[in-house]
DNA sequence: AAACCACGTTCCAAATAATGGAACAAGAGG
DNA sequence: CCTCTTGTTCCATTATTTGGAACGTGGTTT
């Protein structure tokens, strides 16, 4: 119907890019959605989404319940666990982890770069939180998180500066950097660092000291953190944990190098 | 091209159950999966299975490596994030499953039904394990897991009797029922005394207790199970452990029926 | 009651996207 | 040099999706 819909980009990813969306509508949404809620979000015909929900529901993609409420489907759950269980990159990260957390703790989240946000992959829990689980699957912008601060301080500067100028900085919390000239402030520190603070940028009352994980060929990986509440533990206790935190990304980062590195061979 | 599929038993999905399910192959495989493993697997044209994959790795489903390895998609993450953290039932059981497990001090789990498997949504572990946290996410089948047999004992025998002559018995350890017949007399047991054991019968060296969230219209909503170690718990841990199970199990279904009681009024 | 409206569902000719066979690259071995 | 395996591209045919409109249904107003 529409020759070239504005925002197509390159690809068409035909059938599947429309049911896709929607599932995506269904997921982003904070409460269950009726049809007509979604009629509107998509703006597509009754028909259409009426057709699009029912094989989405057919498959477990959706949750429907005989009121007609949608929610997103368990057996989301069941794809993911498989695509968690299977990362090799989280696998080689967790003994890290685990001893990070030995040391410190405190929280130790592992992260990697997808699209242009942060994914958490893998999270240990400070002992005896009140708090969730979750966080793990989460997306995050890269300017206001310490794994995604750290991952953008090890772009090149031709690879930097055109990324940085896209971002639409929105302020999670007061200290959230607002403008790219602070964030490229905050990234040469990191440089120089060769780690990365996050002060309540994303989450007020929440810090965290971060550290990319580099291959050898200088590309990021995924990065770790440590993360406390800012009411115990002041900028120096995040200084302390900087050198054990970097030192978890070079070994991961060793890892990395000697895992990925015989291709085919290794495979069995 | 084929008029009429064996196994399309009522409703078609059309474009995007093709999908899906080519996603499910990627996903069942235990390692990466290459194109001609795929379509093996799949036995679709070339053509078609090379622009499917396209597709979905374009829609972040499935991620392709440089080498032409298939992994699960890490978007599948985020839709999975979502759909755990807006259940209702597995957030208003997790007051209780918190008090279970300070009760226990074991790994507690939750778990609810979805088509004929039980997929775990929620996990406490058992202070200092050194386990992995998963299993969230999983399915297990009915006939071998505490939560599993829990949620048959809860059926009429109208609707248990055809489900149960269905089940293709498998047996993961050398304690799995291998035959109706047993597994109806456990059932049996598990009416009588208002919860399951599940005595290393899906895992070796791994039992628990479990009992049925049920409704007061006496529909299986979920269920909760306490388990641990064989080598440290014995039938009778498991039996002191059965009335907190109970009582969780009665809580949850109360809160649920409380809670899910007003519709539309309590949706603001 | 009748008329109205919001919500969902169903239909079907027309438009579009998926299909699948075959031809085309590109390595890897023999 | 030939051949087998793996992966990619093309394109006429075919099946699926599309979307407007008509049809139910229940709730609300006049």
């Amino acid at each position: 119907m529409a020759p070239d819909d504005e925002k197509d980009a390159g690809q068409t990813t035909g059938t599947l890019g429309k049911a896709i969306a929607l599932l995506e509508s269904v997921c982003q949404a904070e409460r269950p959605q009726r049809f007509t809620d979604l009629l509107k979000q998509t703006d597509q015909p009754r028909g259409s989404l009426h057709r699009q929900l029912r094989h989405l529901v057919a498959e477990g993609l959706v949750d429907a319940t005989p009121e007609g409420d949608y929610t997103p489907g368990l057996r989301l759950l069941g794809f993911a666990a498989k695509a968690w269980a299977r990362n090799s990159v989280r696998k080689l990260a967790e003994p890290h982890m685990a001893h990070l957390h030995a040391l410190t703790g405190e929280t130790v989240h592992f992260g990697v770069l997808r699209q242009k946000e942060i994914v958490y992959l893998d999270k240990l829990e400070s002992r005896q939180t009140v708090r969730m689980h979750s966080q793990v699957g989460n997306a995050a912008p890269l300017y206001c998180t310490g794994i995604g601060k750290a991952a953008l301080s090890c772009l090149e500067d031709a690879d930097l500066q055109p990324l940085i100028s896209q971002i639409e900085f929105r302020s999670f919390t007061p200290s959230t950097h607002g403008d790219a000239q602070a964030l490229l402030a905050d990234v040469e520190a990191i440089r120089d660092r060769g780690y990365a603070f996050d002060l309540e940028e994303h989450q007020p009352g929440i810090c965290c000291v971060a550290a990319a994980i580099v291959s050898a060929d200088r590309s990021f990986i995924g990065g770790v953190s440590v993360t406390a509440p800012a009411f115990r533990v002041g900028r120096e206790k995040l200084v302390d944990w900087a050198d054990p935190v970097r030192f978890a990304a070079l070994a991961m980062a060793a890892d990395f190098d000697r895992g990925m590195g015989p291709r085919r061979k290794s495979d069995l």
